[in-house]
DNA sequence: ACGATTTTCAGCATC
DNA sequence: TGAAAATCGT
């Protein structure tokens, strides 16, 4: 299949700043993969061609479709990444611009909580925690380093997060480690300061393609507009439509931000949807209609009108997650679709029990998105913390999370002293654990743990020169009593070997991606990007979501369920007048679905123990009448009413012929 | 240092 | 309501 003539355009025109509007199902990733092609054609280097996604999924996808376009080995060298990935790939070769040593570690959020609440004053609750930590990455996120929002400070409460800010920082630098925003940060602020720096990576890479780009923050914006220049070879595709992540900084202002910044900015929109049914579009486009808009976009499809969309009343969830687990059951028999064709889409993850239990009832295969990432599980984080250590001899953060996983008779008393004299000596937990003078002021069975311990780790450092990061990880599972330790604590046998399934898969990843060319201290930074590995596409199965992880991508039939108010629309935001944001969220609902859309609510609900009544969401009113049909809680009465209509009409027709 | 009990809280979740 | 965290008690 050919272009159409703005995705021609989209792709073509490589002169200068280029933002691409790209409505839902208009064949962005296409126009962002040919552009790639036909950049290397015409001269550039594939090393040279950065394209720039949010999440790794995207960016894998992103890479095997351009990979069917080009050859295999350009493919392989296009630094095809997340910003967060771009940004450590920069840290790491700039290393010493910022003050940071090879094999510095990168804290995720966990430990950026926990160094959080250490730093903090005793007592502070979570969410408070987090305010505080959050306001750290805000002030990251405006490009200040802890002196400027000190100064910037307007409140108490900023006041005590910059002082917070600077405590943190100092111990990240102690640490040679980073947290995820300083990815951004600490590029941006180097690009910012040194011309040098600046000037050789903007020749390093000759064009930038940014996808999502609704989704951007601001610190991702300035880091983007520093590779550029003033060249502006960029090209951005985004929609501010689809923008659903402004409560997490991304910022649809830099959708504008992008035309004062560069005036000669050319727009492109991609208007003709290759998705949707024409009655889904013409719902989809109503609904958005609602909102103001930066630019105006009017979405059209070249498919048949297709079926009307369908408003199912149900009783409760569980009547609603029965009705349409059976109806998606029927379906799939009766017309022999694959179950992955079809998708529940809900607004808050608690809402998928219902279907999973009425689905599991019917032994329906469903597959649940998101969950927790691999990266998170906890024994993949102690394995992780593991390489840390060996890597970076100051990964304070690691060495506190391995040396009492398993127990090895360092108890908390033991640490403490440790901690003090590392304070006193300036010396990282890792270090002063090897000193002789630690073991002085210890009783003898706490000095010998320590001592074996720092011995241990001092053998894995130098197994670590010789042995590759797959090996070295099955060596410091047995030797360091992991292994055993899970034995000993997982009393659950299926728990138990899904926790040692996870080991050998993050093995199997290693040996599949840790060949060579990255040293193991750049690799164990690296593995802390990584979301979930896709083992979760495991094939045919009905896909339950949030409407959130639902973006980019597309089902021949959708169910959105749990259409009321105080769900979609959040009742928070209803609150707080934010009704934009819910309904784009609805949008990028009703444009996932292909052929067939079902949207469902309930009478009463189950809410925070008591049984509530709820009111339609007001967003259904918002759908065009003429394409909707409306299923009552009774199928029968339904078909009764469906023959009652029936006979009225044949009334009507006897009056005409008995009158005339 | 752990397990049992009480209290709290309830939205999405990237890297 | 029910899960997760906080707190208590040994």
């Amino acid at each position: 299949m050919s272009l159409n003539p703005a995705q021609r355009e989209a792709v073509a025109y490589c002169d200068g700043p280029l933002l691409v509007l790209a409505g839902a199902g208009s064949g962005k990733t296409r126009v962002i993969t040919e552009k790639i092609a036909h950049l290397l054609r015409s001269g550039h280097r594939p090393e040279g061609v950065a394209a720039i996604t949010f999440t790794n999924k995207a960016a894998k996808e992103m890479r095997e479709r351009v990979g069917k376009l080009i050859s295999r080995e350009a493919a392989e060298t296009l630094p095809v990444s997340t910003f967060h990935a771009l940004g450590l790939r920069i840290l790491q070769q700039e290393a010493n611009h910022v003050g940071l040593r090879r094999g510095f570690s990168i804290l995720d959020a966990e430990d950026a909580f926990a160094l959080v609440k250490d730093l903090a004053p005793a007592g502070l609750k979570p969410d408070a925690l987090d305010l505080l930590r959050g306001l750290i990455g805000k002030a990251k996120d405006n490009g200040l380093d802890p002196d400027e929002a000190l100064a910037a400070a307007r409140s108490p409460r900023e006041l005590q997060a910059a002082e917070l800010y600077a405590a943190y920082t100092r111990r990240l630098r102690n640490f040679n480690a980073l947290d995820f925003d300083d990815l951004i940060f600490l590029p941006e602020r180097l690009f910012a300061s040194n011309d040098e720096v600046r000037t050789r990576w903007q020749q390093k890479l000759s064009y930038l393609l940014v996808d999502e780009y609704q989704d951007t923050n601001r610190a991702q914006y300035r880091l983007l507009k520093h590779l550029v220049g003033e060249r502006g070879r960029f090209t951005a595709v985004g929609d501010d439509d689809q923008s659903i992540y402004a409560w997490r900084g991304a910022n649809p202002e830099n959708l504008n931000e992008l035309a004062r910044d560069y005036p000669q900015l050319k727009l492109v929109k991609l208007e003709q949807n290759y998705r949707c049914s024409g009655r889904i579009l013409r719902a989809a486009n109503a609904v958005i209609a609602n909102n103001a808009h930066l630019f105006e976009k009017k979405l059209w499809s070249a498919h048949g009108e297709g079926e009307s969309l369908r408003i199912l009343q149900c009783k409760d969830e569980t009547h609603e997650a029965e009705r349409i687990a059976a109806e998606i059951a029927h379906l799939q028999q009766t017309r022999k679709t694959p179950w992955s064709d079809f998708a529940i889409l809900y607004r808050g993850n608690f809402q998928s029990r219902a279907f999973e239990q009425a689905l599991r009832l019917l032994r329906v295969p469903y597959h649940v998105s998101g969950g927790t990432a691999f990266f998170d599980r906890a024994e993949v984080r102690d394995l992780l913390a593991y390489l840390r250590v060996l890597v970076n001899p100051d990964d304070d953060s690691a060495f506190l999370r391995i040396v009492q996983t398993p127990k090895r008779d360092i108890g908390t008393g033991t640490l403490e002293k440790l901690a003090q004299l590392a304070g006193s000596r300036g010396l990282s937990l890792a270090r002063a654990a090897e000193s002789m003078e630690i073991h002085k002021q210890l009783a003898a069975r706490p000095a010998a743990a320590l001592a074996n311990f720092a011995e241990q780790v001092k053998r894995w450092r130098i197994s670590a020169t010789s042995l590759d990061a797959a090996a070295l990880c099955e060596k410091l599972i047995q030797e360091s009593g992991y292994a055993q330790h899970l034995e000993a604590t997982v009393k659950d046998p299926a728990a138990r070997a899904r926790r040692h399934a996870n080991l050998q898969e993050l093995i199997d990843f290693l040996k599949a991606n840790g060949k060579g060319r990255d040293a193991l201290g750049d690799l164990a930074a690296q593995l802390a990007l990584l979301g979930n590995l896709d083992r979760d596409d495991n094939g045919n199965a009905v896909r339950l979501s949030t409407l959130h992880a639902s973006k980019g991508l597309e089902f021949r039939h959708v169910w959105l369920v749990g259409l009321e108010d105080g769900t979609l629309p959040h009742e928070g935001a209803i609150n707080e007048g934010r009704l934009d944001e819910e309904r784009r969220l609805f949008y990028v609902a009703i444009t996932r679905a292909k052929d067939t859309l079902t949207l469902s609510h309930a009478a009463h609900k189950q809410r925070y123990g008591e049984l509530l009544a709820q009111k339609p969401s007001r967003f259904l009113d918002e759908l065009p009448a003429a394409d909707v049909v409306r299923e009552g809680d009774d199928p029968e009465r339904d078909q009764a009413e469906k023959r009652a209509r029936g006979s009225a009409h044949l009334a009507r027709l006897a009056e005409l012929f008995a009158g005339g």
